[in-house]
This record gives structure tokens, sequence and C-alpha cells, in this order.
DNA sequence: AGCCGTTCTTGATCCATATCAAGTGGACGT
DNA sequence: ACGTCCACTTGATATGGATCAAGAACGGCT
């Protein structure tokens, strides 16, 4: 819970008044490896923040799963557009590996945004710091070789190729498992 | 100036003394055609509403201009990553035709954000907004074939098709501006 | 109006990557 | 330890869309 704190605290300052108020609706949710955090269809309920393990953020299309990011220690997950609008999203979140999250209902949220302005302005800033992140991972998608992604991929988030499926990562470059399998045999 | 009442209206309610707080910073900005509203290596000074006219959203990539979103009557424009993160901007903003916007500058906004508690709310409801269309964008670009996102894109946003240049809609697409040519043949 | 550069069209060809197919290896449960 | 199920590899073939090329139409400017 602490991991909550300092979280929140990477944006706003906090008081211990505050965070009195923030705390106690913010709790732990477990999934074994293969659950789903969140399905295509559903509502979104929770924000999370992840404490451990990794998940796959994916859509499905025509029997295959597409996949759009992956989310681990101490970054978001769970799919925002379905949590932030109340609709059925479109987007599936997978535990990739154990894991565990911390999360916070909607409603709970909105309360908080209401009563204390310091969330609210926290609110923005994720929101915001999402935005340009899609923004960069736009770019990079549309200027970057499948090669390039891969080294981008590799230097950024090592770790996630020894707990992410190579079809996963893959589908998430933007090709057939055949295609990334004949990739790296060239390295 | 009604326009930027009427927009944020869309998102909080306002009271007139909160307006007359936010009103004096907009001011009016008349961009020819083909003029930039950004360019890139620029951090951005203005978050603009466009009261007319339609601009482009793209980055330079080995001479050529990948496009990546439109903005008109209505809609916001600009570079919101460097915008947000006030560091130079990966993106040109170009206007398509003769366009006036309404723009805030950043310093101006983060005042109005901690002095009005409603503009802070505004700011996330917008950024929320905003992530949510990328995402969408991102499972159609990534799901569809060439010939549907053309079909999508006549079903959806038929007006762009007599005010934007096709190289500009097919590069948006995806595609060179032959294949586009094609696909209209087509049909 | 007439000129010139740009955009759009159309056809021929090429290529990166998908698809199909078949075999190998490794992880997991009983 | 065994069998089963996926994930991964490797080779052969297919194909969507890119690229190259060349002419036609459009639009802005003097």
């Amino acid at each position: 819970m602490e991991l909550v704190r300092r979280t929140i605290e990477r944006y706003v300052p906090l008081r211990d008044t505050e965070w009195q108020r923030i705390a106690p609706h913010w709790t732990e949710h477990a999934f074994s490896r293969g659950a789903f955090v969140s399905a295509v269809g559903q509502v979104e309920q929770r924000f999370y923040i992840v404490k451990s393990g990794v998940q796959r953020l994916s859509f499905p299309h025509d029997g295959q799963d597409i996949c759009v990011g992956f989310a681990y220690d101490g970054s978001w997950s769970g799919d925002y557009a379905s949590f932030v609008t109340r609709k059925p999203g479109q987007f599936d979140v997978v535990a990739i590996t154990d894991s565990v999250l911390l999360g916070i209902r909607h409603e709970d949220l909105q309360r908080l945004y209401s009563e204390l302005p310091i969330m609210e302005r926290f609110g923005r800033l994720i929101m915001e710091e999402l935005l340009v992140g899609r923004g960069t991972r736009e770019i990079e998608q549309l200027s970057l070789s499948a090669e390039d992604r891969y080294d981008r991929l590799v230097a950024r988030s090592p770790h996630l190729l020894q707990l992410v499926p190579q079809k996963d990562i893959a589908s998430y470059l933007r090709m057939t498992p055949e295609t990334f399998s004949r990739l790296r045999r060239k390295r």
C-alpha cells in the first residue's frame, strides 16, 4: 500500500490527512498466470498500479490476439479507456505471470476527485502522461523498422524477453511468430 | 470567444464569475493555408480550439510527412505532447486551409488550474477524451485492412475528402497515394 | 488566359512479410 | 517418467501493397 502513496507522490505532494482519505479505497488483487484482469465487453471496474507481475494488453482479431502493450512493476494496468468511459472495453488484460495489483474503484476515485483537488490534479497528470506515451509509441511504430523496434524493446525492457512468450512480443512488434523467429536467428 | 465557453461547458458547468476569470486568457490566431501552427523541435506555446479551418498533425520521416491526425471545427489543435511536457515537440501542425484558432498559453492555463478546481477537472476530462480517441484509432489501424480503413473514413468523415489533399489522407490511412487512388476507383 | 509545379491516375513489376505445412523441443500435470 | 499440449523453428509458396514510371488533370500565380 505504501507503493500507492509513493506512486501518487511522484505526481503531487500529499499531506498525511489527505493520504488517510485516499488509502482506504485501494485494495490488493492477486491474479494467477493466465487470469483475466479485464476482458473485452466488460466495463473496467478499477484503475490499477502493478505491485508485481507482468500483464498483457491486447484485443482479439480473427481468432488472434493483437498485443498493444505490457504493464509491469510500478506502471499502470487495466483498460483505461473503459474505466474512463464506463463503457464495455475493447481490450483484454491478461496476467502473463502471477501478478498482484493495487486497484481503486471508479466511484471511489470520482469521490476523491471531488473531495480532494490534489487528486483531481493527480488524475490529470496521469492522463497527460499516458497520452504523451501513446504519442511517442505511435511515432516509434510508424518510423522504426521491426528490427529497430525489437532493439528498442530489448534496450528498454530486457526483462520482458524472459517473462513474455515470444508470440506476444511478435504480435506487439506487428509481425507473425515465424517472422520474429527468423529475425532472431539473424542475430 | 463564445465558442471557448461553449466548448468548456461541454465538459464542466461554468458560473459567470468563473468564465470572467477564464475568458481574458484566450486569444485568436489566424493562419493562412500552408502556415505552421507548430513545428518539430519547438515547444508548443498554446493549446488551441479550432474556430475554423483544417489542420494536419504529422511528423517527418525520410523526407516524407507521416500524417497522424486532422483537427477541424470544434476540435482541439496543436502539439499536445509538447504543450504538456514543455519539451521540443516531435510533430508539425500545418494549416491545410486558412484557419482561425483560439489559444491559451501554458502558463495561463496552469494558473487557471490552480485557481479554479473546475478547470483542473476540465483539463483531466480533455486528456481522458484524447486518450480514449487514441486507443480507438490504434485498434482500427491494427485490425482493419487498407480497404476497410478507407471505407471507415469515408463513412465517418466524408467532409475530409473535400478539404484535405488525398496524399495526406493516404498517409493518414497508412498507404501510398497510388493505393489510395486505386481504392477510390473501385467504388 | 496561360504557364508551371504539384497532385492524381493508371499500368507494370517487385518484395517483404504473411500464410501454409511439417517437424522439434520444452513445460506441466498426473 | 510419460504423454499431451503449446510454443517455437524451418522451409515452400502466395500476396497485398510498395515502388517505379509516365501521362493527365488540377490549381495557384503573374
